[in-house]
DNA sequence: AAGTGCATTTTTGTATACAAAAAACTTGAC
DNA sequence: GTCAAGTTTTTTGTATACAAAAATGCACTT
């Protein structure tokens, strides 16, 4: 039973951030919350650092912890960093490849093909995933692959959005068509120009559909 | 008086893993520390925690935190995504430098050749570090700038080692003039390229200095 | 002598206690 | 009624206390 509970919490506060439960400039409250998660302050605490050192949430001294959530300027810029990271990936995978991952990345693309068919986003969000998975690790640069996930899964409730655009998610589909023959063409550039804007869409998308909502915090909420 | 303890000590500990106090491998003693810094247990682990998150220590559960330096490897493809990460500044730089910016990166240049023709790789260093971060900043990506920022940071310890090559410093201005003279043309591929080789450098001959000094230990591309 | 099982010691993780700073509230002057 | 100074209440930051897990040591068996 006693495990991490520093751990947990960390992850659960994670969740509650995402999920809209708590949104932009919010206190966290440490009493509250160590009472509701049924601990002392003190793991709750060691919680908070890591979520500061992550950016969800601004440690003000003497002040308490209050999440931040990315403005619209702000996932813009997110969005573009992806953008330029995945190239990085494709252009050096597009040298490192092997045959072996070649054949998974073709073997996500029909199950996502499958999803596309059966119109089911949530199949289709996490096939995508598993592709671009691939591509990270294929790098060959597993540091590379460790931020390129972390940033994924940064913007992992806004990207999921983007899929409800009608026609989204069989575009989204030729384009990986577009990248894994790039890449079995052993054509850097082109990889990376395709991820490139493979991505850079779905910063797009969801710019479109920020700027056609009020409130982002109801995007995220109903990310869930 | 009464400031953030756990902030003051997640610095002191960085610089004690920076400079070597702490090798790889090394466990960071809690009581001791606690000892060592006259505080207690509490904001000691605080500053583990953002440690962790930072790569620089492994917190293993009821085990306690092992400081994490990185090997050759894990330093070559850092090296390899901050010449990425600069190439993307740059190239959005290109597009957006302002004027202002750009004499300030020439200011910044002659007080590099001026620390050059002294032989002062203090000074230049100092310099060489203005002369990115500004261009960090002119890719009018804050998140973007944040993110270099952290890993340039991170990098600084090696980077520095670097400098010791005879002739490295005078190579790395006329890069930098390079460098300038592409963000004034506004071409943003020319200057994505010069950034990139430019810190590649650095990474290539971080590594010579690694393997003239261990015993020669061969990079391979796919590690695991 | 090597290995195993148990007891002891260390060390981690969490809770609580306490001190200092910030926020909230009260009271009084204008 | 508003503002300000002082007082109370909250809340953060740190220290200490305690419980559970891991590490260590030691006797005992083979």
């Amino acid at each position: 039973m006693e495990q991490r509970l520093a751990d947990t919490i960390a992850q659960d506060l994670e969740e509650l951030i995402f999920d809209g439960t708590y949104s932009d400039g919010d206190r966290l409250d440490e009493v509250k919350l160590a009472d509701q998660f049924g601990v002392s302050r003190t793991p709750l605490r060691e919680a908070f650092q890591r979520l500061a050192l992550s950016g969800l949430v601004d440690l003000i001294p003497r002040r308490g912890a209050f999440v931040r959530q990315p403005g619209p300027v702000e996932l813009m810029e997110m969005f573009e960093v992806m953008a330029e990271l995945e190239a990085v990936c494709g252009r050096l995978a597009a040298l490192r490849i092997s045959d072996a991952a070649l054949k998974e990345l073709a073997d996500a693309n029909t199950r996502c093909q499958m999803a596309v068919d059966a119109g089911d986003p949530d199949i289709y969000y996490l096939e995508n995933e598993r592709f671009h998975r691939i591509i990270y690790n294929q790098s060959g640069n597993s540091f590379l692959e460790q931020e390129a996930s972390k940033l994924h899964r940064r913007l992992k409730p806004f990207r999921r959005q983007q899929l409800r655009f009608r026609g989204r998610m069989s575009q989204s589909m030729s384009e990986h068509e577009d990248i894994v023959q790039a890449l079995s063409d052993s054509d850097p550039e082109k990889t990376a120009d395709a991820l490139r804007s493979h991505v850079a869409v779905q910063g797009e998308k969801f710019h479109n559909l920020m700027s056609s909502l009020k409130s982002h915090a109801q995007v995220v909420s109903s990310s869930r």
